[in-house]
Parts: C-alpha cells; sequence; structure tokens
DNA sequence: CGATACTTGATTAAGTCACTCAACAATTAG
DNA sequence: CTAATTGTTGAGTGACTTAATCAAGTATCG
C-alpha cells in the first residue's frame, strides 16, 4: 500500500507549476531545488506528464516546462495512475485497468471475499484522491 | 498502491482457518490446494502468523493450524500490517509506524500537502480494514 | 522405527525503485 | 555563426523487494 518516491515527487513537481500557472514557466532545475528532487529524476517524471498532456516544455536558453491545463481540472488520482499505475490495490477490482487474477480459487468472481473487501478499499481511495484537484492540493493545509 | 501475494494468501489462508475455527487444525498442505497457493511460500506465512500470536501450530502426523485468536477479534488490517507493514500510503502520515521522510521541503510537516491528502487517505483505509473482521470476511459476499 | 508434518535458514530468479549518465537536439544571447 | 543553456531520449546500474524454492532439520503418531 505504498506510494512510489515518482509520484510523490511528480505531485510535488506539479504543485509548483499550479503555483505559477498562467504566470511563467519554470524550469527543471528550480523546481528540483524547491522540493529537494534529483534533477536527472525529475526529468523524467516530467517527459511522463508531458506525455500524459498535462505538461508543455520549450527548449533552449529561456525554457522550462508549464502547465497546459487549469489545476481545477487536474486530479491527484489521475497524476497518480499516470505515474504509478491503477490505485487499487489488486487488479481485480481495478475499474481503470482490470485484470482478472489467475490464481482466485473463486470460480464466480463476485463471490471471493478478497475481492469485495478490496473493491471498498478502493472506492475510498479513489473517491478521495479522483476529488482532490491541484487548486485543492496547492491550497494545502487550509482545505479539508 | 498495491496489496503483496504475501498479504492477499495470508487473508486467503486465514480465511480457511476461520471457516473451521472451533473444528479442527488445518494441514498447509489443504490450505495450498483449495486456494492455490504454493505450499513452500504459504509455509513461511503460516510462520509469520504464528509468531504474530494468530496461530498455532502442532508437528506430527495429526498436525496442522489452529486460530488461536477469534475470528470476530482479528481485522484484517492487522494482518495486513504484521504482513506487509504500514497500511499508510507514506512513512510520515502512518500512526503505527511513522517515519519522518527526509526530503520534504516544508520545515513545518503540518503544511506539506503531500502529507495533508495521504493522511485522509491512510484514515479511509485503515477505517474500512481495521473494522472488517476475518468473521465479516469469512461472510464474504453476503456483507456490506 | 518410519512415515508424516511442521521448522528454520539459506538461496535465488526476476522484477521494481530510485536514480545516474551520456549523447543529442533545439533555442537564444552575443 | 557560435557558444551557452535547456530540454530529450535511451540505456544502464546498484540496492532492494517479491515470490518463491530447497535442504536439512525436529517433533509426533502409529
Amino acid at each position: 500500500m505504498k506510494l512510489s518516491k515518482k509520484s510523490e515527487y511528480g505531485l510535488r513537481a506539479l504543485l509548483e507549476l499550479t503555483l505559477s500557472y498562467g504566470k511563467a514557466t519554470i524550469q527543471r532545475r528550480q523546481i528540483a531545488e524547491r522540493q529537494h528532487i534529483p534533477v536527472e529524476f525529475l526529468e523524467q517524471i516530467l517527459l511522463a506528464l508531458k506525455r500524459a498532456g498535462l505538461v508543455a516544455s520549450s527548449r533552449g536558453m529561456k525554457g522550462g516546462y508549464t502547465l497546459i491545463k487549469s489545476p481545477d481540472e487536474i486530479t491527484l488520482g489521475q497524476v497518480i495512475r499516470m505515474l504509478d499505475g491503477p490505485l487499487a490495490p489488486i487488479g481485480c477490482v481495478s475499474k481503470t485497468a482490470y485484470q482478472k487474477c489467475g490464481d482466485c480459487p473463486y470460480a464466480d468472481h463476485a463471490q471471493c471475499p478478497v475481492q469485495h473487501v478490496m473493491g471498498s478499499v478502493r472506492d475510498a481511495i479513489a473517491d478521495i484522491l479522483d476529488h482532490y484537484t491541484l487548486d485543492d492540493f496547492a491550497a494545502g493545509h487550509q482545505k479539508g
């Protein structure tokens, strides 16, 4: 049940980008310094976010990264799925990346007790993360 | 955000033990067959559960494993913590195994936005798993 | 005693995590 | 144009974890 460093860094990087949304582009070095993230690792995270269509980048001396979607339209759930994969604790209860479990002894999957509990867990996690936007995130501790 | 095979197998093994709680001891081979778990791997899981005080075992021809705590006193949360470690997505929001994050840029930890969201996630997960007993689990899909 | 079952510790193959490096491409300042 | 700066891409690496597997025990029952 762990969040990877990759996702954690990704969220913190997006926090910086949210804070200067609509104002300026930021360079990875600035993000890395402010958020204590190794630059080269941050690199691939930003790349992944770019491929996913969340950020845009420009090269050259005045280059850097910018958010290209409004921070109130991006949820933490989306970001974590991009970087870490499905939120569900096991594949057979994932709604975005379902995968049947090969060794489940229950022919009728709906009868599997593991599936039952983990389904609730998945829903609880998704309920929070899919309704928590980058804007909420940037508001930090001030918001419930 | 994943549940390990170890925990999944552990829960399924405890399910079998719950079903014959107070009736008979079960041998690991029976558990392994019914739940499609590799015997040798199951071995170490049962050992861990024994060290944790959940099950007892006896050797010899009529040996096997038994639950030694009532199934309504054991929660899935406890089991998963034994086998997988803390439920919290990151160490700095764990209540049973707190660990401060070394690279957090927020001097005042309470101000860290990551900590804030992940705290809610932890609570949501724990709320479910710490109130779900082996009895509930064995009742399977019949219960909400 | 001998078959059966749990116990313990070592080992291991494969995969993942968290980085790191090097070579390259594009942009801009001078 | 050229040099400096920045992003791009892909490969590589060491530490660690996961999911087993193996072998050599020890206890119990018949």
